[in-house]
RNA sequence: GCGGGUGUAGUUCAAUGGUAGAACCUCAGCUUCCCAAGCUGAUGACGUGGGUUCGAUUCCCAUCACCCGCUCCA
């Protein structure tokens, strides 16, 4: 398959009113994106799709691998939580990265990542005074090649060394070598990167009222978990879902809509008995590749990948693992970039919510424990396991962009979208062959039609400008799968057109079946 | 955040120290009985802010945005 222009892409989805720059009236703002009125009905429709799929008809009524149906409740939290939540859930910690710049290459490195070659034999406590006498220190970046050259230099300067982390040498490091650099001393001092979004809850607008947009949807669902438990007649195993907006201040936002700082999240948390969650961890693996499959997303641009054990997030270290569904954007290919990561977090979050909190988020589960000798069970209280499939809306719908866009130099239409049916923000359009001799007035009559039985999945739209041609080629570029053509004949028999957009194949119907011509069509995907 | 590159209409490109041209797109009218046809006309741009200059889209500086590479992506 030829390679995808992200330019042409990103070119037809502003051309179209998919995506525009956010606040581009103003210059523009790194990391932020809008949606134009194809793009907000699409993205529309991609959320509803997951709705669909996982809150009204979880995986389609396949059962779970304890061989019920699968059980899911919806959610809708706030963005803005109690300060505490991000205490506990480690973000205040661990959304603070230091980083440590080297002025002479000007390379940038991750201070905790950082380690340092130094002589395997320190000289005894040494006064500090005397410290600028000593060797120069290595440092290297684990897994880089500045690994094994630091590594020689090291042997050559002072035999068989030891691995130290850089943050164990006191500063000033005017002795430590940076990785790639000639001379000594040229790490600045390590410099924390907050990456949430700091505001003030109230007018005042002090310190104390600091408080943080969420950088994840999860821990709506976990400080709700109790309440959802109490009032909803849930019981375990189930999944709470979530679609939202999320925060997260990135460094370097990137590659369109891939990485911006606001961004649209849909997560399900799904809650089981700590001996089943391998069994749900799979299910789910398979479960939501199969759903981006059934999006479109066939074939080898989408693959699932195992994260490697030190990959692995602080809260999946001790579970069955995490996985990324990925896709093949033509700005990672050959690479892969992450549409949606399923994680088992274990009982991380619950378990920190419950100290932090000082209050008990364990689940009692009558249906566990002995068996009593009236025949039910003497019941097991547990903090439930947690496997989490969380997926970007916004990169879902950039994935869906890049795969439907397709250019074909044969058509009077050399670009077109190939979107599926369930997802085409334009589902059909209706078109007079000329503006005039009374086809307009048939082609309104039509529309209205499918308007009215079809605008809840999308839009239906009208055309009578220009040539019947352009027309055509606009509703491919949009996507528009099928395209109704009031002509001549029509005033004579009753009957329009059909335009199928993948074959540009037409046929003809009565007009009285257009609406269930249409239903059949957009029902079956 | 660092290094490099790029900023002229919706898009793709010109030109110029003296008030910016085109093509396609879009819109209107005419024409048109099926795939961006034709004719006529119209809307529409020097990313932003400073500086130098009589005068800056052009030269300089800063800034913003995008692209590439690093870094980051708990």
């Amino acid at each position: 398959m030829p390679q995808k222009s992200m330019d042409k892409i990103m070119a037809l989805a502003k051309r179209r009113g998919f995506i525009y720059p956010a606040s581009e009236l103003y210059g523009g703002i790194s990391g932020f994106w809008d949606y134009g009125p194809l793009g907000a009905q699409l993205k529309k429709n991609l959320r509803d799709a997951w709705w669909e799929d996982v809150v009204l008809d979880p995986c389609g009524g396949r059962p779970g691998p304890n061989g019920e149906p699968v059980r899911i409740v919806p959610l809708d939290t706030s963005i803005i939580q109690h300060p505490r939540v991000w205490e506990a859930s480690g973000h205040i910690a661990g959304f603070s990265d230091p980083m440590v710049d080297c002025r002479e290459t000007k390379q940038r490195y991750r201070f905790d990542h950082l380690m340092v070659y130094v002589p395997a034999i320190e000289p005894q406590q040494r006064p500090s005074s005397e410290a600028p006498r000593a060797a120069v220190l290595f440092a290297f970046m684990p897994d880089s090649p500045s690994e094994a050259k630091q590594r020689k230099k090291a042997e050559k300067a002072f035999g068989e060394p030891r691995i130290v982390p850089l943050s164990s040498i006191p500063r000033p490091w005017d002795r430590v070598l940076a990785p790639e650099a000639a001379k000594p001393g040229t790490l600045t001092e390590p410099r924390a990167f907050n990456l949430m979004f700091r505001t003030y809850v109230g007018a005042t607008a002090t310190e104390d009222d600091v408080a943080y947009l969420r950088p994840e949807t999860a821990q709506g669902i976990f400080v709700q978990f109790k309440n959802v438990v109490d009032t909803t007649r849930v019981k375990v195993p189930f999944g709470i879902a979530q679609v939202g907006k999320a925060f997260r201040n990135e460094v370097t936002p990137r590659n369109f809509t891939f990485r911006s700082r606001e961004f649209e999240q849909m997560e399900i948390e799904f809650f089981c008995h700590a001996s089943e969650a391998h069994a749900w961890y799979a299910f789910w693996r398979e479960e939501r590749m199969r759903w981006w499959r059934s999006l479109g997303l066939a074939g080898e641009s989408l693959q699932m990948r195992e994260h490697e054990r030190d990959e692995l997030a602080h809260y999946a270290r001790e579970g069955a693992g995490t996985s990324d569904v990925e896709y093949r954007f033509p700005f990672t290919a050959p690479g892969f970039g992450e549409l949606e990561g399923i994680s088992h977090r274990s009982n991380f979050d619950l378990t920190q919510h419950q100290q932090h909190a000082r209050s008990s988020l364990e689940y009692f589960d009558a249906e566990r424990g002995e068996l009593l000798p009236n025949g039910s069970h003497k019941g097991e209280k547990y903090l439930p396991q947690v496997i989490e499939p969380s997926a970007g809306l916004d990169r879902g719908v950039l994935a869906l962009l890049c795969e439907a866009y397709t250019e074909d130099s044969e058509r009077a239409s050399p670009e077109l979208l190939l979107l599926s049916r369930r997802l085409a923000p334009i589902k059909a359009a209706v078109f007079p062959l000329v503006n005039k001799e009374g086809m307009p007035e048939v082609s309104e009559r039509l529309h209205a039609a499918l308007k009215h039985r079809f605008a809840r999945l999308g839009l239906i739209e009208h055309d009578v400008r220009q040539s019947i041609g352009k027309r055509y080629a606009r509703m491919d570029e949009a996507g528009c799968p099928f395209c109704f053509t009031i002509d001549g004949q029509t005033l004579q028999d009753q009957t329009v057109t059909v335009r199928d957009r993948d074959t540009a194949q037409q046929e003809r119907i009565a007009i009285d079946r257009a609406v269930e011509y249409l239903g059949e069509r957009l029902a079956a995907v």
